[in-house]
DNA sequence: CATGAATGAGAATTCATTCAT
DNA sequence: CATGAATGAATTCTCATTCAT
């Protein structure tokens, strides 16, 4: 019966399903399990969402939500595609590495089924590959980026990295913090294996 | 009632579960499905899987097996790192462009929870990902690849490239080949975004 | 859709579940026999018990319940041994005589497997001997039993009898009422053959 | 694999059955697992009894055979009532306390639905009960029992006595040898309570 | 006679979802 | 809005029995 103090049922539900989720995966999660932590009845939960699917998708939305609008930010502001990819690349790691439960359920429970996937990628994840796109062009026009390169393929090879790197941080149960190799990460991504 | 195709029963089930499972996915597939298709009673895929859960985790270790070996193959051709790279870097994107029920299942199903992606980080991907690394450090040793690098972050970032575009080949529907983006993915390994 | 009897559902599922198993046996009487019966949905039962098995337990409670309140009224009051006695003889056959399904469960069901027997007679069937046992002591102190028994022997040999008597009314199918047989019960455990 | 020395493959298993039976329980063993112990396969079974529950038929002829056979002989010797009932009474609690797993099967595993009760009753039990009933017949007759008993009666209570007490050694696990209490069982049959 | 791989009917149990209060 | 008792569809797995070899 735990009383939720900042706000609304529906942020209570979302945050206790984090907790369950990425405690128990997805398909082992009851409703019934999420409405305990949150302090409601298990009919409360279907008054917020239609049904046990849409608390996933919810919870993908509002990590990505944050995400984006972040990401944005950093490439609305004038600075040179160099800067603005590492900026990206820390603010991901970041993000990712703030909350260890929310990162299992995005690297994790989300990618379950091909419907979840598809439904991923063609929303959120392909504007977060279209952000990262626009800042390839914008390199390779400043000159900074090698100018042979396809921007949708060169999006894809980022983002590829860094969500390899948060599953892998996911999987390792170290305490290092993820944000610790975004220098790793950056200096890879620029310069590849060296290969001239 | 189809007849066995291969050989062994086993084999039979495995190759039906693959497209029942890439088809439904693994939690809408029932064990009657893949009897079914396999032309087999229920009970028969109990001879050969103690429960459903194994056969998921054969069908990975079947193809993983072929993927390793074959990769090793390369590693220990005596050519250059580069050689070798691009070789495993080709038939990375060939075997997994080649069945795509099969990638469906390795970029999505196998990864339904914390628990099996545990497993397979563990062991077979973390077999692939120490050939990786040697062949950087081998890179490096050759003089061709940087020196700076990392070589267990830089198999993780190479690896995480090649995820990628396996995951994202998975999710487009389009019929171009994955393994002519071979060119494109070795290009970004070798030189990254080009930034001097 | 029986609507509910006496009150509370779960009444009504042991009510059910006495009238199939007695009837069918307990092995071959499914959940969905006992919720049909019950008028319940078959996952309603689990609401109200953890498994099958616990249903039975949960039979042999409730009937044993009254079974002992009742015999230890028979011992707390005030009378000889002698009369404890044959008020429990009574009793013991009119309660189970009173019911042939219930008779058929606790005869025959309940002695299903060691492990049940176990339990049976850890509880239920030890704390109606204690009684027994009771009894025969108050008879030798009164001087009207014999001084040489052992009571805790007595006490299974009486129980014995009466078990016995209870079996053999349960498979003779005849309307003979147990208690009947009363007398001839109470004339063998006083007296035995009369060997003297 | 191993090979049966003494003689049939039926004997075989039937002595497997009595081994696995009284260690899991009727319906806990398989099949199967009675075969292995036999050191037959599955299949063999089925050319000796044509069902699960056949066996346990089985078993129990098998064992009454003896019992009847042995305690017909005692009968059959002309001695008084008096000693032959002492015999049987020694007899019966030799024969059981003399294989625990044997005990378990016919004082639990037996006894596990009506139907099945019915068919030991109407035969094996039956005679044994006439058996007793002769006894007691004989030793009112020669006027060492009290005329006033009815022998059919009698003959229950003496059976219900020591199957109770059969029962009791099989579940508690004391290794007190059962027919140490010959003793006091008959004292009790002779003069049961000694109410005068 | 013996085998044991194959069968497939059968049942307990779970849990997302509803709806009367 | 909130509740939580009730629902009942759905699915895994077991195992007695068969039969081709």
């Amino acid at each position: 019966m735990a009383r939720i103090s900042d706000g609304t049922k529906r942020e209570a539900i979302l945050d206790a399903a984090v907790v369950e989720i990425a405690r128990h995966g997805y398909h082992q999660t009851t409703v019934a399990m999420i409405a305990r932590r949150a302090g409601v009845a298990d009919g409360t939960i279907y008054l917020y969402f239609s049904n046990k699917e849409e608390i996933l998708f919810s919870l993908f939305e509002r990590a990505m939500g944050r995400f984006i609008s972040e990401g944005r930010t950093e490439v609305d502001q004038g600075a040179s595609a160099t800067e603005k990819l590492s900026r990206i690349v820390e603010l991901h790691l970041t993000l990712v590495g703030r909350d260890r439960d929310l990162a299992i359920i995005s690297q994790v429970e989300l990618r379950h089924s091909l419907h979840f996937m598809d439904q991923l990628s063609r929303n959120q994840v392909g504007e977060y590959l279209a952000i990262l796109g626009q800042v390839v062009v914008q390199g390779m026009e400043e000159g900074n980026f090698r100018a042979d390169l396809d921007p949708v393929f060169a999006a894809k090879a980022i983002f590829g990295v860094l969500d390899e790197m948060a599953t892998d941080w996911v999987l390792s149960r170290k305490n290092k913090r993820l944000e610790s190799q975004a220098g790793s990460a950056l200096d890879f991504l620029f310069g590849g294996l060296g290969v001239s």
